[in-house]
DNA sequence: ATTGACGTTTACGTAAGCGTCAATATATTT
DNA sequence: AAATATATTGACGCTTACGTAAACGTCAAT
């Protein structure tokens, strides 16, 4: 595995541009290192792309997925922060299985409308 | 079954507000009937609206969405339409796979955190 | 020496998806 | 009749998530 990676080797990897790389650190959801003034990904920022991307694709906003992602940091050392957390992630797997939910049921209703379609050629091709 | 809901209905039912449903009209994806100047929302219109609640839930646009409900209509009569419909449906079965695959991928990284949170609270709990 | 590829900052622009008045109508309740 | 609730149509405003242009630095290859 590589130990650093250019912004253009980022953007082309994931299909993005600079200028959404360098918005997402002024967010706060990236920080690469500097090497002058040019940036360097490590693996660790490298992946918190994906995370973000992965939550885009997911429907959720930018503060949402700063959210879950400052999630995945070192827990905190406080049993009372401990458990705030939990109740965090048990509020996002929640959110989770919904989108779950409504994807078997748009899973399945594509599956009805396509049979449909299947049937309907079906017909026309035997009156042929 | 009702047969015909209000616009302060579904605002209820849904947890939206009459501005949303306005705009939803506005860019064509609802289409109440009319009594005088006031909306009404048959079931049909109302299975529409759920239909982009879910979407948005799913992270499609507005846009996208709009070409997904037209999925749901009646299917083309031409064999070569019929063909175009199938594509767009498989197209779109493929992306909700993918986010199903995400959301797989998120789910079994939150169990991973909060295994591990529940690993330190125990680890607290046994030192006091 | 200049071209080209890659990098930077600053800053205004923009599309999507509504929020929020304002002014008005219509119907029902008091 | 007056008040209350619910409806309407503009129309301007706002946030999110970048796009895009300007103006410039750095380095390698021609």
């Amino acid at each position: 595995m590589k130990e650093l990676y250019s912004i253009t080797e980022l953007t082309r990897e994931f299909g993005i541009t600079t200028r959404t790389l360098r918005f997402y650190e002024d967010e706060g959801l990236i920080a690469p290192i500097r090497q002058g003034r040019t940036r360097l990904y490590p693996p660790a920022e490298r992946t918190r792309v994906k995370l973000i991307l992965r939550g885009k694709r997911l429907g959720f906003s930018l503060a949402e997925i700063r959210e879950i992602i400052d999630m995945y940091r070192a827990p905190p050392g406080e049993a009372g922060q401990l458990q705030l957390l939990i109740d965090k992630i048990d509020e996002r797997r929640g959110e989770l299985l919904e989108k779950r939910r409504d994807i078997e049921q748009a899973l399945a209703e594509l599956e009805t409308v396509e049979a449909n379609c299947r049937d309907r050629l079906g017909q026309i091709g035997t009156r042929l």
